[in-house]
DNA sequence: GATTGACTTAGAGTTAACTTTAAGGAGTAA
DNA sequence: TTACTCCTTAAAGTTAACTCTAAGTCAATC
């Protein structure tokens, strides 16, 4: 029910190193065995997985510390969170709103290249017409 | 019907330093009068307000510069053109579904602690009300 | 005449989040 | 025994996209 540094790696798609650098930085702490080696508990897991969850929408490893630490705080941090989260939210949804956008403006872009393409392609296979039909009345 | 620096910089909210390295980068490219001083066209703030859009959802500099050379080359480009638009909408597109879920995850996540905030403050509130009558049981 | 806003080059500094290196040591599985 | 995975520290390097500095010149406007 424990993980190694490296099988953890490969479950969730982040090098070794960054999981060492990440328990530097207080974010991600395993238990350690006799030997000193990592194991990553279940929550461990899940842990490292919201985090890579929040930094994909942005959140920068800064606020995840500050977040990290609020929630070992236990009951008195849960104001704290509630903050850092809901100020993440507000700019989560204006990211969403601008993608949209640009979703929107990129497929206008596409649009008229594609059926400038075309236009183009049709001219093309017109001009081929044309010359074959002035060759053929040469001969 | 043309912008100087100053006035461009503060029209899209860029700082004239970053519009000099654009202009260095062969983005954005004015022309300049006879004082050198240089004259933003319509054009060159629409394209300056392209790019703001592209590089906010995550398309690099080195892509937009591409962009902007195959923009130059006129018809033959058309196809790289389309090319970088296309695999950029498909990563908008992939960004768009990341942020949607991740909204999901923090709206749970906000009502699970405001809900867990609502009952602290009831269970303070029950305190309270044995320990005033248990006060007053006293006199 | 003073202020404002523009210009130049060349290079140094900044930030976040890694990423790599060096150089060695230790436990475990086939 | 060989290979594999893990461990350490400390520090240097990387990348993108700025951001700033210095030191000076120039033209327009009040």
């Amino acid at each position: 029910m424990a993980y190694r540094i490296g099988e953890l790696s490969k479950l969730i798609g982040i090098s070794e190193h960054t999981l060492r650098y990440y328990e530097k930085e207080g974010l991600v702490v395993p238990e350690r065995d006799k030997n000193n080696i990592r194991h990553y508990s279940e929550d461990n897991k899940l842990w490292a997985e919201f985090i890579l969850h929040m930094k994909g929408t942005g959140m920068s490893l800064d606020d995840l510390k500050s977040y990290t630490q609020l929630w070992k705080s236990g009951e008195e941090g849960t104001e704290g969170l509630l903050e850092i989260l809901i100020s993440h939210r507000g700019k989560v949804m204006n990211q969403l709103e601008n993608y949209k956008k640009n979703l929107e403006l990129l497929n206008t872009k596409i649009d008229f290249y594609q059926s400038s393409i075309e236009k183009n392609k049709a001219a093309n296979l017109y001009e081929k017409f044309v010359h074959i039909k002035k060759n053929r009345d040469k001969l």
